[in-house]
RNA sequence: GCGGAUGUAGCUCAACUGGAUAGAGCAUCGGUCUACGAAACCGAAGGUUGCAGGUUCGAGUCCUGCCAUCCGCGCCA
């Protein structure tokens, strides 16, 4: 790549570093210039912010140590102005060449984004669905925030392996087998609702546990709800031995049961890969990893941690201790049996020494932090911490928050249950159809006349991008409200804006009727105001996608491509396209279009968002 | 009790990891179309960044102490 089609932030970047040891002398060598995009347009293109930092470290005063750098730095080739302001700012306006050159380069490689190197898979755990369940609001998150996550990391040239840690075994499926097979359930026409009915019977069966005892005598309330939670727990123990008889069974193979249970899986399934599928979210059979997966090496994982003495056994369980914490954690029973933090062990090798991953991605909500910290802690102990040849394994967990309702409480339906994805997902493309038919009733729109399956789609599209939207574009580890109506709506910082953005640039450049081989290789004249930012907006995507993917976070890409369509819709309020005022700028500005739209299709897909080209 | 997270405009959220006058969007008020798609654009108004200290040229961001809300804390997952 020659100079002039590199990246103004890599130019300035090569200028200032080389500035910088020619005016403090070789030991800077490799001190970063701190290049940010101005923060206002007065202020140029660029600022370099090195100056100020640095010259309080060497005590020079910054002002002084910036006029010098500026000296020393050779710009002529590439700047139109060059100041000092303020404390030690220096501020930059490249020239027209420059930036349409780099334009130029970006426009023929990726959109310049630059692939990461590196052979080691990336394990995102996402979705955890358990068996006999319906998928509610949390599964949501986990879901799109993690796939997102995938299609950044791909996007990027790595290989992602999206595992999905079902919960499909131990003594809460077999309660729930236990329970169909008592209420002799057909289960080959097994329902969602039927399997829903059992797990709650289930639960509900097995829950007067001794917590509840342990909570009402800690509180010293009244000896009458300690009996009758006595008296609830009878009848759970006697639920809970008949539940151990299944599992048994269960692990012995059991071949009836073993049919039922796949039934079970079958069932609940079928509607997770529907929700999947309405959610774009590409997932099926082969991104199960479930405990059942792991259910027979949980015994070695136990003997790893016990051989090695990082173990201790304490009241008759397992217990792994840290030492700066008083907190130790279980990874088995007194009973003998283990623990989710066991399979998540169990887990967590299985990537390392056999998948070979240098990087583990959990996107589990906020409440289990505490939980994953011990469980990265404990397996850095057993020696996973290091991939097989010899690479560090880092291990995150992404919190995200909880959906509330609009009382400010975790989403909930009237009657007080859980709103379950299919629901909410149901309303998401009402929503979205609905109003896309609206607007297609108006003669103007585009979408006047188009066919019922046609609105149909495109208003699913909406609905859903909406929903997706709304949930990636906040910080992940906050809580937010779930509010359709502002998820849904066309103004502001929401899904169906940015889609509007990309559907109108669809539009102009299928009216201008001229075939992308007519402006691809046209000159980019940037000589508008308006024209100019939308250049340097284009000009950061690289960035926000390698800080998105370092940093984990896919509402930075949201920002951005928001930002983006602002800039662009200023551009298009004041610079005609098809009426331009001659054809070089007729060209250059279908380019511009075209390089906005391929960034907003692109960023979009980075989040799972669909693009239709007309709405 | 111990540990963790959060707190920014009336509301919903940003702030590129310590940089210039803390930015957007809703909502409110006022301007732009016989439309390159007005689902848009431009403008006005709105702030002691929970409180109090501290660190330095410079703090929403780092440190200390409080306050409020939420979450977690050994044999559930």
């Amino acid at each position: 790549m020659s100079q002039e089609t590199a990246h103004p932030v890599t130019l300035l970047n090569e200028i200032f570093s080389r500035a910088i040891v020619d005016v403090l002398g070789p030991e800077h060598e490799g001190v970063d210039p701190v290049i940010r995009p101005s923060k206002s347009p007065e202020f140029g293109d660029f600022q370099v912010n090195a100056a100020m930092s640095l010259g309080k470290r060497i005590g020079t005063p910054p002002r002084d140590l910036a006029e010098k750098l500026v000296e020393s730095a050779d710009l002529a080739s590439i700047a139109e102005t060059v100041d000092v302001a303020g404390p030690g700012f220096i501020n930059i306006r490249l020239s027209e060449t420059v930036l349409s050159d780099a334009l130029d380069g970006m426009s023929g490689n990726g959109l310049g984004v630059t692939p990461v190197d590196d052979p080691h898979p990336v394990v995102i755990d996402l979705c955890g669905v358990n068996v006999a369940k319906q998928m509610h609001v949390g599964h949501l998150r986990s879901t799109i925030i993690g796939d997102s996550l995938a299609r950044i990391l791909e996007r990027q040239g790595r290989e992602v392996l999206r595992e999905n840690h079902l919960g499909d075994w131990g003594l809460p499926i077999a309660m729930v087998l236990q329970t169909l097979r008592e209420e002799e359930v057909d289960l080959e026409q097994l329902s969602l609702d039927q399997l829903d009915t059992a797990y709650r019977a289930a639960q509900a069966g097995s829950k007067g546990d001794d917590r509840g005892i342990a909570v009402v005598e800690e509180r010293r309330i009244g000896p009458h709800r300690v009996a009758e939670l006595e008296e609830q727990n009878a009848g759970a123990e006697s639920r809970r031995a008949a539940a151990a008889e299944t599992l048994v069974l269960l692990q012995q193979g059991d071949e009836r049961l073993i049919q039922d249970w796949h039934r079970l899986i079958d069932c609940t399934m079928r509607a997770v890969y529907e929700s999947l599928d309405l959610l774009n979210v590409e997932m099926d059979e082969s991104n199960n990893r479930g405990e059942s997966f792991y259910r027979n090496h949980l015994p070695e994982v136990v003997e790893t941690f016990t051989a090695n003495n990082l173990a201790v056994e304490d009241e008759g369980a397992l217990v792994v201790r840290f030492e700066d914490r008083e907190r130790p954690m279980l990874i088995q029973k007194s009973d003998g049996g283990f623990l989710y933090a066991t399979t998540d062990l169990a887990a967590i090798r299985n990537r390392v020494v056999n998948e070979n991953a240098d990087r583990l991605i959990y996107v589990v909500d906020a409440r289990q932090r505490d939980h994953f910290k011990d469980v990265f802690d404990a397996a850095k102990l057993a020696g996973w911490g290091t991939t097989t040849d010899g690479h560090e394994v880092e291990m995150r967990h992404i919190p995200f928050g909880s959906v509330l309702g609009p009382d400010k409480k975790p989403l909930k339906t009237r009657s007080g249950e859980n709103v379950t994805l299919a629901s909410l997902l149901e309303e998401a493309v009402a929503r979205g159809r609905s109003e896309v038919l609206r607007r297609s009733e108006d003669e103007r729109s585009p979408t006047h006349g188009m066919s019922a399956d046609e609105l149909a789609s495109i208003g699913r599209a909406v609905g859903i991008g909406a929903v997706k939207y709304a949930d990636l574009s906040s910080d992940l580890v906050r809580d937010y409200v779930f509010d359709m109506d502002r998820m849904i709506a066309f103004e502001g910082n929401t899904g169906p804006y940015l889609q509007y953005a990309h559907a109108r640039i669809c539009s102009i450049l299928d009216k201008a009727g001229v075939e992308e081989e007519g402006f691809a290789s046209k000159d980019l004249l940037l000589r508008e105001p308006a024209e100019r930012l939308l250049a340097l907006q284009l000009l950061r995507y690289g960035e926000v996608v390698a800080s998105a993917s370092s940093n984990l976070e896919p509402h930075r890409i949201c920002t951005y491509l928001y930002e983006l369509s602002e800039l662009f819709n200023g551009f298009y309020q004041q610079c005609p396209v098809r009426k331009a005022e001659s054809e070089d700028l007729l060209l250059s500005r279908l380019r511009l279009c075209d390089l906005t739209r391929r960034v907003l299709s692109d960023g979009l897909d980075l989040l799972g968002i669909a693009a239709p080209s007309t709405m």
